[in-house]
RNA sequence: GCUCGGGUGGCGGAACUGGUAGACGCGCAGGACUUAAAAUCCUGUUUACAGUAAUGUAAGUACGGGUUCGAUUCCCGUCCCGAGCACCA
């Protein structure tokens, strides 16, 4: 920015022409190749980025900047580091782009990514390149397509709890049916092995399809018709699709799906074994969703039907005044009465049509009389049974037995259709209003009106009631989930194709010859009928052996597995080799926005405890660490957007101040995890700094140091930086290492500290902060090797030790004065001392002190 | 509504297991150097009151209580902000 004749001065500090210089010799010497060796290793990730139109913004380096210099720190620690970093490139943002730009996907992907690479190459990531990983390469969904495979070919043992060879179930159905079967499936039905023997191939297929890990599912899903695929749950927010804003609408469709909720438990326990925070593990548990209870069936009166209802609080059984089913509930007109068959018809298709907007938009309950009536077990009364869309039918058996007086919506809706409210819990210390006014849904509180349960509290009771509907032979304990199966199917073109053929019988078989490449097409465009635009190209959907599987995989199928290829990323025999998966292991340290937490990051927790059942991986969760980091805010305190003109290039920045600046400063700005602001005048300080930092070594223009020996001062204030920094890297505390620099090179300045030996442990510990400005010093110093791979300074104690301490004196916790005493004084002579002193003694006003406390190395208070 | 975070100067933010609140940086004010500007350096900067000044006194970490010799830190209640979930029985 300045080009006045001294900055072109080869003394002055030209970060432009340094940092250039070192970011080709790192490249030229693969400075940053990581290999396996006898060293111990670290592995730091960053989430691989979707190389989007746009580019980079200031905001997306921050998570980079910050997993950079804990490896560069590991590496000058001793640890053999691996930090790659990859294109998330399969998937409905590169499509979606693809279409507004016209160019195909592949054009415009491969684009996105050399734009991408540019941005990063900028700002001096010690990645290796030569690791990187795109999902879109065919010899990388190569092997996510035999995952699928895997998946496919696996069913979830409950009695072994873990993933099992379809082939074993196989055998069992052959020697003894499914009966002793205790597989996570959707299947009710119970067959012999002679049964079993009997089935055509197309039933055995379907009863196989209820036990596989990978399945075609009928369900509902959510239909997006503007990007005329079908989306994930958390791809929908509030009813609408979350790239794009169009609206979502629930529809049945068939569908590939994961068996995820085989892992529900595991991936609930999981989380207590990992660092991650609180917050997210909070946000994935809240997801799974884990409620206990019990399964219950309720008869119908006069008829043979029963319905059965998940409850959390069978300790309100008696007062259970009526039931709803889901409109979508199974049999639901069986059960209803001849009178009551057309409006609870009408009610049912009203309800289908309604989008997830329109049901959410409903404050009032709605609702129709079934006509028919239940008997409530412990009161052998006749209960009512309703239909209404506030019962779901995903969750439970889409069934409940409603308890109006201890449950909001019951209340609600009772109070709406004028049905029984009957309080059978009251609190503990008072009585239950009368009548109520609201449902009273605490748990905690004792039952009464409830004849054997009177009088146990909440929680004695709901074991007493389970115990009781598992005598009667009703029902039994339960533990139900929130978690759906994940969809497994997009009808979209770029994505990877699935490895299937569906034969004559519409029977599914795996390709076995990998990969089954993605067929370069013209009309990539949704067709918006729900079909795949691949479902157009006739001579690749046609095959010899019957069709193909036209929809493609999602997004997060490619990201579910990317961080064990980087350890092994250009194996055409396996997705990496058993020897490079032992050495690199889990993830040490992942960094990455929390938006992934009920994605991402839990399909890929769910794909490593399926992939260690099968014995490929001997650890079953991917990510030790990971840290979230914020977002960086445009300089008006609003998201950075192009919409509000407020998006900060790191180009730019790196031009005008350089990479080292713009590192430096986005650590600076604050604590890693919290949302900041941006600040052009910030900036300008850390930029400040470097410069000072550089005229540490320079006096006059000349190079200017002395090997003597280093004075105790410039000692303390190097090791009390060392201390300070290597802690708070380990602690991800950024900001206030940038501070303890900024602290340090003042007081070296101050004391015009030109030591060789200080200022080049400074230089090392700063490195990984700033690797351009801190390599090139290292290398007008006289060193010949690379400044990031020396050694770390040693942190000596006695260097910073003090002799003496000054004591803040206080008088009733307020400090007065301060005295200075020897660090090894004893309690006693302080007293005295601070007794007499004359502050003191005119705040004691000639009284006595009732106390006098002393904290050695701490604080004197007196107590008056 | 529920769950999880969080509220500290004009601003971004420091403060170890309770022990000198406001580190570091920005901004602002004043000064030095310079013909001038840039760059650099120095001084001051929580608020109120008193004093020409050094300084002193009081208040102060969203608000109200509590525990403690001592609370930004621990406990209870209230308010506000952010994030997540949201008819999950």
């Amino acid at each position: 920015m300045y080009f006045c004749s001294d900055m072109s001065d080869s003394n002055s500090y030209n970060f432009q022409e340094i940092e250039q210089k070192w970011q080709n010799k790192w490249r030229e010497n693969s400075l940053y190749r990581a290999e396996i060796s006898y060293k111990p290793k670290y592995y730091a990730l960053d989430m691989f980025p979707y190389p989007s139109g746009s580019g980079l913004h200031v905001g997306h380096p921050l998570g980079y900047i910050a997993s950079d210099i804990v490896s560069r720190f590991k590496r000058l620690n001793g640890f053999n580091v691996l930090h790659p970093m990859g294109y998330d490139a399969f998937g409905l943002p590169a499509e979606q782009y693809a279409i507004q730009t016209g160019q195909h996907p592949a054009v415009t992907t491969e684009a996105n990514i050399k734009r991408f690479r540019e941005q990063l190459d900028k700002m001096g990531f010690c990645y290796d390149w030569e690791r990187q990983v795109k999902t879109c390469d065919a010899n990388y969904y190569k092997w996510t397509q035999w995952f699928f495979s895997l998946f496919f070919t696996h069913w979830y043992n409950k009695s072994a709890g873990k993933a099992e060879n379809i082939s074993l179930l196989v055998n069992k159905f052959e020697k003894e049916g499914n009966s002793s079967v205790n597989g996570h499936t959707t299947c009710t039905e119970i067959f012999t092995a002679n049964e079993w023997s009997a089935f055509p191939a197309v039933e055995k297929e379907r009863m196989l399809n209820q036990y596989r890990l990978a399945f075609i599912d009928e369900t509902t899903v959510n239909w997006c018709a503007e990007l005329g695929t079908v989306l994930a749950n958390e791809e929908v927010v509030n009813g609408v699709s979350e790239r794009g804003g169009y609206p979502v609408v629930r529809k049945k469709m068939k569908q590939w799906s994961l068996r995820i909720t085989a892992y529900a438990d595991r991936l609930l326990e999981g989380l207590n074994q990992i660092n991650w925070s609180d917050s997210l593990k909070e946000i994935q548990r809240n997801w799974i969703g884990r409620s206990e209870g019990a399964e219950i069936e309720f008869q119908i009166e006069n008829s043979d039907k029963k319905i059965k209802v998940f409850t959390t609080r069978p300790d309100t059984l008696f007062g259970a005044t009526y039931m709803v089913l889901a409109p979508e509930w199974d049999g639901i007109l069986e059960i209803c009465s001849n009178e009551q068959k057309g409006s609870v018809e009408e009610y049912i298709n009203k309800a289908k049509n309604r989008s997830e907007i329109e049901r959410m938009a409903d404050t009032q309950k709605t609702g129709v009389f079934l006509g028919a009536y239940a008997v409530n077990p412990f009161t052998n009364k006749p209960i009512p049974v309703w239909a209404s869309d506030y019962v779901l039918a995903g969750y439970g058996t889409g069934a409940i037995m409603a308890v109006p007086a201890h449950d909001d919506r019951d209340f609600e809706f009772a109070q709406a259709f004028n049905l029984e409210i009957i309080p059978v819990i009251k609190p503990k210390d008072k009585e239950i209003e009368s009548p109520l006014q609201e449902a009273f849904s605490a748990k905690d509180g004792i039952c009464f009106n409830s004849g054997f349960l009177d009088g146990l509290d909440v929680s004695e009771a709901i074991k007493r009631a389970i115990e009781e509907v598992e005598n009667k032979g009703i029902g039994n304990r339960k533990i139900n989930y929130k978690l759906r199966e994940a969809g497994f199917g997009r009808q979209r073109y770029w994505g990877e194709p699935f490895p299937i053929i569906f034969d004559d019988n519409g029977i599914p078989q795996l390709i076995k010859n990998l990969p089954v490449e993605l067929p370069n097409v013209r009309s990539y465009k949704p067709t918006g009928t729900g079909e795949s635009p691949l479902a157009a190209v006739t001579e690749w959907v046609n095959h010899e052996s019957g069709t193909r599987e036209t929809d493609t995989m999602p997004g997060w199928a490619g990201s579910s597995w990317y961080f064990l290829r980087y350890a092994d990323p250009n194996n055409t025999n396996e997705f990496a080799s058993k020897e490079s998966l032992e050495y690199w292991n889990q993830v040490d340290l992942y960094v990455g926005g929390s938006e992934h937490a009920t994605g991402h990051l839990l399909y890929s927790r769910f794909w490593t405890k399926f992939l260690y059942d099968l014995g490929y991986l001997n650890w079953d969760e991917p990510f030790k660490r990971l840290v979230n980091q914020g977002m960086i805010m445009g300089e008006d305190g609003q998201k950075m957007s192009k919409r509000w003109g407020n998006v900060v290039n790191p180009d730019d920045v790196c031009e005008q101040y350089g990479a080292d600046t713009l590192r430096l400063y986005e650590m600076f700005l604050g604590p890693l995890t919290d949302s900041k602001p941006w600040n052009t005048h910030g900036i300008e300080g850390v930029s400040r700094f470097l410069g000072k930092f550089w005229r540490l070594f320079y006096k006059d223009q000349e190079l200017n140091l002395s090997n003597s020996e280093a004075s105790p001062e410039a000692r303390k204030i190097l090791h009390k930086t060392i201390k300070k920094v290597s802690e708070d890297i380990e602690n991800m505390s950024f900001n206030t290492s940038v501070s303890a620099f900024m602290v340090c090179v003042n007081e070296l300045s101050t004391l015009k500290c030109n030591n060789k030996e200080i200022l080049e442990s400074v230089l090392v510990i700063m490195a990984p902060f700033a690797p351009h400005i801190t390599e090139e010093l290292w290398e007008r110093l006289g060193n010949t090797n690379s400044i990031h791979i020396a050694d770390w300074p040693k942190y000596n104690e006695e260097y910073i030790r003090e002799n003496s301490f000054s004591y803040p004196i206080s008088v009733n916790g307020k400090t007065r004065t301060q005295i200075e005493f020897p660090v090894d004084a004893i309690k006693a002579d302080i007293e005295k001392a601070v007794l007499e002193n004359e502050i003191v003694k005119k705040w004691l006003d000639g009284k006595a002190p009732k106390k006098v406390i002393v904290v050695p190395n701490r604080i004197v208070n007196v107590v008056v």
